[in-house]
Order: C-alpha cells, then sequence, then structure tokens
DNA sequence: ATCGTTTCCGTTAACGTTCACGGGAACGTT
DNA sequence: AACGTTCCCGTGAACGTTAACGGAAACGAT
C-alpha cells in the first residue's frame, strides 16, 4: 500500500475553519487560543493522527532538537554503557538522537560522518570512540561548521571539551587493594600503550607501587581481548614466576588470567590476587570470582549530554 | 562564540555567479552542468566549508533517508550487537540512525516514542525490542501513520514483518549435542516464559528429549541473570539430584550453573556437561570454558535493514 | 536560411512550519 | 463617547532545498 501522504497542519486547519498558525498555536501550547477553538483543534488532531513535521519545524526554528553521537565498537562492553546513559539522558531532554558507528582503526572515515551529522543540522556531537593516538590528532581536524562537541574517553585538550573516567585513579585504588591484601609483587597486564586508557591505568599502577616502595617491573602489553590477557600472563609467569597479585587493564583479560591460573592450578586469591578493571556485571559470577574497579559508564554518558546541552542552551 | 550561520546554497550560488538550481545540480551529480561551472561550485563548496540541509532537503523530496531504532536493553548483550549489524548496513545503503530506547517493562512508553519517530520523517522503523507479550499485544496499536516497519526477536504476526533468532532449532541443536555426548537426564533453565525466546527454546528442549524418547521434567525458571541461574541450578540439584547435563536459555545464567558447580566440588563436563545461549564472546574462557549456541545477531540486524530498505524502495 | 537537437542554465513554485506583524472584537475606564 | 487593554486570530514572509518547466545559445543537418 502506498505511504498516506501525511497530514499536515493545513489540512487541520481547514478542518477546523481556522489559520495554520492556530494549529501552530495549539500545537505548541502558546496561549493566545481561546479554549472552545483549542480543544476542537485538539480532537481534530486526535483523530487524524496528525504528527507536526520535525523536518519543517526544524528548518523555520533553525534548531534540529537531534544530537549526534558517534560510538566505535558497539560490541564492546563499555561503548553500549556509555550509549545508554546518552539515550536515556537525551530522551529526557527532548533531544533526539543521530547515531553513527565507525570501525575503530582508521581516521579518515570520521570526516565524512561528521559532515553527514552537520548536514542533517544536529546541535551537539558527542564522541564516545577510543582515544586512539588517531582521535586525538582529528579532533582540531574537524570540519569548520562543526557545532558544540564533547569526547568521551579523551585526553583533555585545550580546545576541546572532554569528559572520561578516572584511570589512573581508579588504577590507583585497584593497586591500594591489593596492597591491603598484603601484596608486594603486583604485575600489571596493560592494554595497547596507544590507548590513553591503557597509559593512565599504568601511571596509576606505577605511582602506586612507587608510593609504597615498590618498584614496578612487571609489566605486560595485552590488547584488551581475554586470549590476550592469558597470553600475557603466561609471559608474566615465565619472567616472574614470583608474582602474588595481578591488576589487568580490563575484565576480559583479568578473565584470561583466572583461566590460565586454574589451568595451572594456581589458586585464587591464596596464591594469587586478581583484579581488573570496567565493571563487567559478570565478574562477581566467574570462578572465581573477580574483583574489578566499577565505572560508571552510563552516568558519564548522561553526564556528557547534559554538558553538551549546557553548551548549545546557555 | 556563536554559532556561525550556515551556508547555504543560495549563497555559494551568488559567489560563483549562478543560480541555486546549479549548485544543487553539482551537488547532486546530475548531468546538466558544464565541466567549468561545475569544477567552480566544487571548489566554492569546498572552501567553504558548506553542507546541504538534510531538513530542508527531506522537506522538498518528502524522504528523510533516515530510519528509526527503538531498542530495549541497551545494556544487554544481543541487542548492542543487533544494533551493531543495523548500524553497518544502514550506514553502507546511507541512511541515516535515528535511535531511542525504551525500558523494557512498560507499554505505554512506546507510542509517544513512535509518535516521535514519525514526526522526524523516518522511512522504516525497526523494533529491536525483546518479545514480551506487551510488546506483542502493542504492535498493532501502532499510530495509524506509520511507515514500514520490522519487528526483531518477535512473534509471527500476520500483519507485521517479523525477522527473528531460531530459538527453537538453536535449542534442539543445543539438546541434540548434550545427547550425542550421552548425557540423558538433561534439565533446563528457562527464561522467565512471558518472553517469547524462553518459551520458543523450552519447547526445542522438550521436542528433542520426547524424541529421543526421554522425559523433559527437569525445568526450572530464572530471570535471565546469572544470579538466578545459580539459583536455579540449586533448586535443580534438590529436586533432581541425578541430572548429568543442563541447558542454560542464556549463557550468563550458564555461567551461574559454572560458579555454583564449582562451589559445589562438579566436576565439569566429567559430572556436569552445561551449555549456554547467545555466543557470549568470553564464553570459551571461562573456567570451565563454556559451550554457547552461538547467534548470528550482527546478521539479524543488517538483514533486518535490508528487508526494510526493500519494502520502502521497491 | 530554416529547422531540429543538444547543452546548459535560470525561474517559479512548492515542501510544512513558525515568526513578526497587524487587526478586529470585546471589555472596562475616564 | 472616546480611548486604552486584553484576547483571539489571520496574513505574509521566511527557512533551504528540489521538481518542473522553459528558454537561450550553439551546433549540425537539410
Amino acid at each position: 500500500m502506498p505511504r498516506p501522504k501525511n497530514v499536515t497542519i493545513t489540512e487541520i486547519a481547514k478542518q477546523c475553519g481556522v489559520s495554520a498558525q492556530t494549529v501552530s498555536r495549539v500545537v505548541n501550547n502558546r496561549p493566545d487560543v481561546s479554549p472552545a477553538t483549542r480543544e476542537a483543534v485538539e480532537k481534530a488532531i486526535a483523530n487524524s493522527g496528525y504528527q507536526p513535521s520535525a523536518l519543517a519545524r526544524g528548518l523555520v526554528r533553525r534548531r534540529s532538537q537531534t544530537l549526534g553521537v558517534i560510538v566505535a565498537g558497539l560490541r564492546d562492553f563499555g561503548v553500549s554503557q556509555i550509549l545508554n546513559g546518552i539515550a536515556e539522558q537525551s530522551q529526557a531532554a527532548g533531544y533526539g538522537l543521530l547515531l553513527r558507528e565507525i570501525a575503530d582503526a582508521n581516521a579518515p572515515e570520521l570526516a565524512p560522518v561528521v559532515d553527514m551529522l552537520i548536514s542533517h543540522q544536529v546541535e551537539g556531537i558527542i564522541f564516545a570512540t577510543p582515544s586512539h593516538d588517531w582521535t586525538i590528532h582529528l579532533a582540531d581536524e574537524i570540519p569548520k561548521q562543526c557545532p558544540p562537541a564533547i569526547f568521551l574517553k579523551r585526553e583533555p585538550s585545550p580546545s576541546r571539551t572532554t569528559i572520561g573516567i578516572d584511570n589512573t585513579g581508579g588504577a590507583i585504588t585497584a593497586v591500594e587493594h591489593l596492597l591491603a591484601l598484603g601484596r608486594t609483587r603486583i604485575a600489571h597486564i596493560s592494554g595497547p600503550p596507544r590507548w590513553l586508557e591503557a597509559r593512565q591505568r599504568v601511571v596509576g599502577w606505577q605511582q602506586t607501587l612507587g608510593k609504597a616502595g615498590l618498584t614496578a617491573d612487571c609489566l605486560v602489553e595485552g590488547n584488551w581481548s581475554s586470549a590476550s590477557g592469558q597470553d600475557a600472563f603466561r609471559l608474566l609467569l615465565d619472567r616472574h614466576p614470583d608474582i602474588d597479585a595481578v591488576f589487568a587493564s580490563n575484565d576480559q583479560m583479568a578473565l584470561g588470567v583466572l583461566r590460565e591460573a586454574s589451568d595451572r592450578g594456581i589458586r585464587i586469591p591464596d596464591d594469587l590476587a586478581v583484579i581488573g578493571f570496567d565493571g563487567m556485571s559478570e565478574a562477581s559470577q566467574f570462578t572465581p570470582s573477580l574483583t574489578t574497579i566499577t565505572q560508571p559508564l552510563a552516568a558519564i554518558g548522561s553526564a556528557a549530554v547534559e554538558r553538551l546541552l549546557r553548551e548549545i542552551e546557555g
């Protein structure tokens, strides 16, 4: 069946014997309408299923009531958590969400994506992308006519607003926890160093060990995956057989550690304490259960929206 | 700094000494432009950062090049996977994505959400919502002027297009796998029965056991969470201490089973075989590793987009 | 020279809203 | 009776783009 031509404000107006302007006033809840006509118009609207066109409205008002979101790696646990917060908050504020996903590794993609969002007149853009080096670099190559933007999980930059989780602080908490358990040979499995998150967590680990008078020399890199965590842990055991604790830069790698430990008969937490990072909801159900540094990811998403809206509206 | 008034097609036109129509022709790659003017216009566009307004274009063309997506429970592993597929496919087809999230339990929310999407002139809607009873019911209460829609993970309905994963088939595969291992007392931990997915998986489990000449009487309900899986497994052990296999309706509940089994010293897979459902990527890293029925969730998302576009364009 | 054809481009009108006006009626005030 | 207010409503223009049409120039063919 062919799409029924949409009901317009003019048709409602004709139907009620008033002008389009009056209907507009009713729709937007403006005062200058008599109760009688208001009711009549409302009734006509209700039983015709009329919906004002956001396109036309946005055109004349020069406001689309829409935010753009660029995400990388939706399959990732953290990103969808953040997106969740973004969605909830923006809806609460009456804003729509225009979503674009980019494969997370190559920079040239970004420009056309931003252009697309601009052409849709989004009033702000949230970059929920990881802090690759290229992202940081690219932030300043963004098209001229760009609306206010917020970068999540990014290195603070003079010209751009950023919001992020406290990676260093989280790492400090993690290591302090292990120290409190009496551990002294605390290894770290980090993420790829081109990720800001990974670097910051390494710093937290180093600092805390240093403050405790310990040397931070048991460091291996992973790539965030469980398998890489397992590999890293093997390497770690080869090099430093005497470690008594592992701080992994995310939960999946910690899971790999648990796995390898179990395969080798290393008892947790008796022989080895393990702590992860992110707060995967399943962590407590692992065998043995995994301690993790929980991050308020959804809260970060909604905070980003709030801040962006302040920038837009204020 | 105040938002710089957007460059419009008319300004580009004036700048080049041509009409707006000609610029429009260049932008849309239409033939009727001489190479000389085309180049001039392109240059003017490039260094002014002009972006055609999708709003205005959508208004006059009556096509927004935008799809609406309604998701429930973004934090859920499966949903974000599907959204991933949707995003990729729609971008490939040159369509934007307008995202709305709804809390997954109460129906009245849905109508205004759909209205909002309609007012943004989306050309189609994808419902990536779980198959609650209310969803099924509500599908037919959708506003009159609704564009083509596709329901993911839903019970087939005469009037609505649906795409879903093969729950029954997956369950059959799972149980057959357990049978092939020589197990005969195969229990099932299901999801809440108001979910279609849960019911269909129960059916697959029952059918396959029936066909094998076994009775399907070891059934306990969970609520998808790991903790509920653990509880369910405890109950199961109380009632049927002799079970030798468990088929859990999702991976998280299976994880709960693994956990409880480990706590009780039940060896897996020697004493008990466990199989999950969904294909959580971490499943293989669990201790012990978890067999699971993997679903091509991203593929389902992109299939939904393809089908929706066929409906829209053809 | 006349007549198509082709190539290129401009004009006008729409798309569905809202904004900035202005204006008439009804009412009270001096 | 004249005047200011308030309440309600309509008119015209604009937002930025494209569809439909028409027309001028240039070219070759008769």
